[in-house]
DNA sequence: ATGGTGGGTTTCCCA
C-alpha cells in the first residue's frame, strides 16, 4: 500500500496537480491538509472517476483536511476523542480527519501553526498536541498512521538556518517535546531514514530554488505500521514550477 | 526588525 501526505494549500487551486500526482505515483491513500474549502465546494469528480473515495472537512479559508482512498474508506471520524477538532468556537477549525483505509487507520492532521511563541495560538498548539497524544495512545495496538503537517521541526538540521528561528515557533523546546512525546509513547517517524531533506519552502525569496526550507511534514506509525514500512520519498518535483503548493508531498510504502 | 509570495469569503487575514 502506498500512502502519501500533502499540504496542498487550497485543493481547489491545486486539483489538477493532485489528480496528476496520484496517477503519477500510483497512490492508494492520500491525506491532504489546508484544503481551504468546505466539502460542497470541492470539485472531486475527477478523483472519484479515478476510483478514489473522498472524505473531507473544512470551514474556513485557511484550514481543512481530507482523505482520498482507493482501498476503502471506512469509519470516518472528524477530530479525535477528547478533542472535537474544532478548536475555536468562534472560528471553527478542521484539523483532523481519520478513516480506516485498507486496514490502516490513517489520520490526516494539520497541527496548529502557533503564530508566535507569545501568542495564544501557541498555547492552543501545545494543548491540541497534548490532546492528540492522549487520544493516540489507544491506537498504538492497531496499524495507525498519524500523517500531515506537524508544524514542528524536531531537529536543528530540519531548518535551513536555525539562527533565523531563534524566536519563532516550530523549533521551541515545548513543541519539540510535544513531538517527542509521541515517539516516547511508541510511535515511530517512518519517513526520515528513507527521505532526507525538507518538505516545505516559503514562496518568497526563492526559498525552494535555494533549498532553504523546513522539514515539518511527517508520518508517525504505530509499531505495527512502522514494521511494514519499506520506503519513503519526498516528491520535490511537485514543489517546482508555477502553481505549486509551498509543501511537497511525502510518500510512504507499506508491505501488505 | 522587516519584508518577501500566494491562498482565501480579499482593500485584510492567514500561512
Amino acid at each position: 500500500m502506498r500512502l502519501a501526505t500533502w499540504n496542498v494549500n487550497s485543493l481547489r487551486s491545486r486539483i489538477e496537480r493532485v489528480e496528476a500526482f496520484v496517477q503519477r505515483h500510483d497512490v492508494d491513500v492520500l491525506a491532504l491538509q489546508e484544503t481551504k474549502a468546505r466539502e460542497e465546494q470541492l470539485p472531486l469528480m475527477g478523483l472519484q472517476s479515478l476510483g478514489y473515495e473522498v472524505a473531507s472537512v473544512g470551514y474556513s479559508q485557511w484550514n481543512g483536511v481530507a482523505l482520498l482512498s482507493r482501498v476503502g474508506l471506512e469509519d470516518v471520524q472528524v477530530g479525535f476523542e477528547g478533542m472535537p477538532g474544532y478548536g475555536d468556537p468562534v472560528a471553527p477549525e478542521a484539523r483532523a480527519i481519520g478513516a480506516v483505509c485498507g486496514g490502516v487507520r490513517v489520520w490526516s492532521l494539520y497541527v496548529p501553526n502557533g503564530r508566535k511563541p507569545d501568542d495564544p495560538h501557541y498555547v492552543y498548539k501545545l494543548d491540541w498536541l497534548a490532546r492528540l497524544r492522549e487520544a493516540s495512545r489507544s491506537w498504538l495496538g492497531e496499524d495507525t498512521a498519524l500523517v500531515g503537517d506537524w508544524n514542528i521541526a524536531p531537529l536543528d538540521s530540519d531548518v535551513f538556518d536555525i539562527e533565523q528561528f531563534r524566536r519563532s515557533t516550530h523549533v521551541t523546546p515545548p513543541e519539540r517535546a510535544a513531538f517527542q512525546g509521541f515517539l516516547d509513547d511508541g510511535y515511530a517517524e517512518v519517513t526520515r531514514e528513507h527521505a532526507p531533506g525538507y518538505t516545505y519552502w516559503d514562496y518568497y525569496r526563492q526559498r525552494f530554488e535555494r533549498d532553504r526550507g523546513l522539514k515539518i511534514d511527517f508520518v508517525l506509525g504505530s509499531p505495527g505500521l512502522a514494521a511494514r514500512t519499506t520506503g519513503a520519498f519526498i516528491d520535490r518535483d511537485e514543489r517546482a514550477g508555477t502553481g505549486a503548493s509551498d509543501h511537497a508531498p511525502v510518500v510512504v510504502d507499506l508491505a501488505d
